[in-house]
DNA sequence: CACTGGAAAATGCCGC
DNA sequence: GCGGCATTTTCCAGTG
């Protein structure tokens, strides 16, 4: 018989390993974008007003991911094909 | 002069451009641990409970950091310093 | 009816005179802590390390609470029942 | 000589007890609040929209404060008597 | 698909 | 007055 028990304990810390690489990656760059806006403030830049920028930014690509969407659906209705991905 | 409406755009774009990819490369990681707990799902492991177990070992690890850092205030109030870093 | 444009004006006047005087209670609070603390550094305290240790304690006791839930979490995956609350 | 150790450490002890105690009635009012805007939101009423009226009334009444201070300095300095508090 | 719980962002506060 | 930190609020993903 397989050890199954430590089979399972060594997914385990395999699965809990990765998760907190993949965790500390993304704190990194959150940090990182910290840094950014401290720079920003340093250089006379209102952070809020950059903050609000960027999300309505973020914003205005989810709506045209949105449109383009609906334009493939209808294109593929229509049997046309998408112009590339 | 690049300014317009007194601030610099170049600045400004630069900043936007690097929060913004800064911004995709946290997502992209998200969608790693994603990823990783369906993977974990798909092999039979419960995701709330290893989400619990994640967190557990986050909390034990800050409160680690914290003792640390009140071991510090403690040495400082004795005019005592901390072992370099 | 009550009601001012589709919405009861009566229930939302008592929602919002009960938010608002638990907040202001909320406030009150937050000002006595306040002056616990200014009460502390005028007998010499420090209140850095002072919030600190109060921060820890307030860790410490949620990892205890971390654990006990985690240990439920286990004890439901054993198809056991928790003992109670 | 009085028990200099001991007494700080009483001081100590009361204060971390204060603090922690009232920030334990702090919590049960936040909790409190949560009830409300479940209790609201059970009812039919849009919760984000509620917190969004609650904060601009909370400003209004800031504003009203400060132009009400305004006003008691004016006539302060026209030697007239504030109406009440 | 609504709700709960946890992460992220925004705000306010304290100390320097 | 500002920078950093803690709290609070907001948002979003996961769950049932």
């Amino acid at each position: 018989m397989e050890d199954v028990a430590g089979v399972a304990a060594d997914q385990l810390r395999s699965i809990v390993e990765r998760v907190e690489r993949l965790e500390e990656e993304k704190q990194a760059i959150a940090e990182d974008i910290k840094e950014v806006y401290a720079e920003a403030k340093a250089n006379g830049f209102d952070t809020k007003t950059l903050r609000k920028v960027i999300s309505l930014r973020k914003v205005e690509a989810n709506e045209r991911q949105e449109q383009e969407a609906i334009l493939d659906l209808y294109m593929q209705a229509l049997g046309m094909v998408p112009p590339s991905a």
